[in-house]
DNA sequence: GAATTAATTAATGTATACATTAATGAGAAA
DNA sequence: TTTCTCATTAATGTATACATTAATTAATTC
């Protein structure tokens, strides 16, 4: 499956290699590790692990704390909480500049297909797929906004919660009404309604943030 | 003025140093510098301002370009416009979280002694006070919000605008009914109102921005 | 003379040796 | 035993030499 990308540098390898280790689980959340593993793990010297460190320490996916390694983000559900009260914000003020922008239906023809990418994944209850259409839709939301640094933050956040996700996937309920509110919010942005546009995702998110708390606190899970 | 602080390595002093350096302008907007002049300067291996400049970068004040040195941040309007865009709404965001919180007065007192601040300032037409105060206000605002994310981030994209605001600080009128606004959102704090205190700091920094920008492109500042 | 290619150069990228320092543990004094 | 000091150690922090490579210039061919 993976093919030996190209890398600019070694740098820049390491950034992704760590995500991609980070993202699997094999770095687990709370876990230290000293540079000098890190840089052998990956085959290469301490230079470019010490410089992709301080990148992904910088993205807040570990903490590097010196003379004991870095130490692999692990949220709280405090943490979650801060971080979806944000994403929430910034999606909804994306969903309101997406309806401002008066985009005809072939500019949103990408978020229509990851609606319906949903919709199927729901009825054949594979929860994969439908994760995957999800972030299609909040990515392409987002991106509709034309604000590069929405795009950054959320982005960020989104790896943040990545694993979190994950986990939750496979315990929370179908969301087999979610697709009603992304159709309510496309028919908005199509039609123009920013203030509609912005409330219904603001709402949207807003239930999904209380149910991913409390499916967190009622599972025990204190830091993932 | 400036004491030799005690630096725990030579990258803090570097990431320290290139900071001061940006905002005071000596190394200007859009201005290209090497890696090896920056060491030479700052009288350290090019190592620690590596890594710095690559946590700069991860900051947004600089790019880093490989074999043409780091480029110093240079906003357009454009660019001020999409993080006016994002710290409004933010700031709005921790307004209301501000007044959900139930603070007591005796918690307010450092809001409300810069509202006090910066009446005294205006009065004196002194800007650089009334900035500084305008700072103290939202920083203490934004801290009230108990979001850390939030609190990162504003002041993140602050440091991404702070050569733009000491510019236009002294071309701008000077903000005599602001305080007003103030006021009001301390009074919605107080009282519990969140949905006031977002409206009206959100009023409030809508019509700041759209004062800056006409500002900006008033004065032919393209990139700053 | 224009265009292509090869040599040079000047910068970054990387490994490594070494310096520094916080943490650990051993040993002495109370 | 407890505490303090000092040596040890194990990690990061830093400088530097060298590898690599993009960009520039010179050279060659058409």
């Amino acid at each position: 499956m993976l093919q030996d990308e190209p890398f600019k540098s070694n740098t820049r390898r390491a950034v992704h290699d760590l995500r991609e280790l980070i993202f699997s689980g094999e770095l687990e959340a709370g876990s230290d590790h000293l540079e000098s593993e890190l840089a052998e793990r990956l085959s290469m010297s301490r230079t470019p692990v010490r410089e992709a460190t301080l990148m992904l320490e910088a993205q807040g996916l570990l903490e590097v704390r010196p003379r004991k390694g870095v130490r692999i983000l692990a949220l709280s559900a405090d943490d979650m909480d801060e971080i979806y009260e944000v994403l929430t914000e910034l999606e909804s003020l994306a969903a309101a500049l997406a309806a401002d922008a008066q985009y005809c239906k072939k500019d949103l023809n990408t978020l229509a297909k990851s609606i319906d990418d949903m919709e199927v994944a729901v009825t054949n209850e594979d929860r994969v797929a439908w994760a995957k259409a999800d972030g299609d839709f909040h990515h392409e939301l987002v991106r509709l906004s034309k604000n590069s640094r929405i795009m950054a933050i959320v982005s960020n956040f989104n790896d943040q919660v990545r694993r979190a996700r994950m986990t939750t996937l496979h315990i929370r309920p179908l969301p087999k009404k979610s697709n009603e509110e992304h159709r309510a919010l496309f028919e908005a942005i199509v039609s123009g309604d920013a203030k509609a546009a912005r409330d219904i995702h603001w709402n949207h998110r807003t239930s999904a943030r209380k149910m991913l708390t409390e499916l967190l606190n009622g599972h025990g899970l204190k830091r993932i």
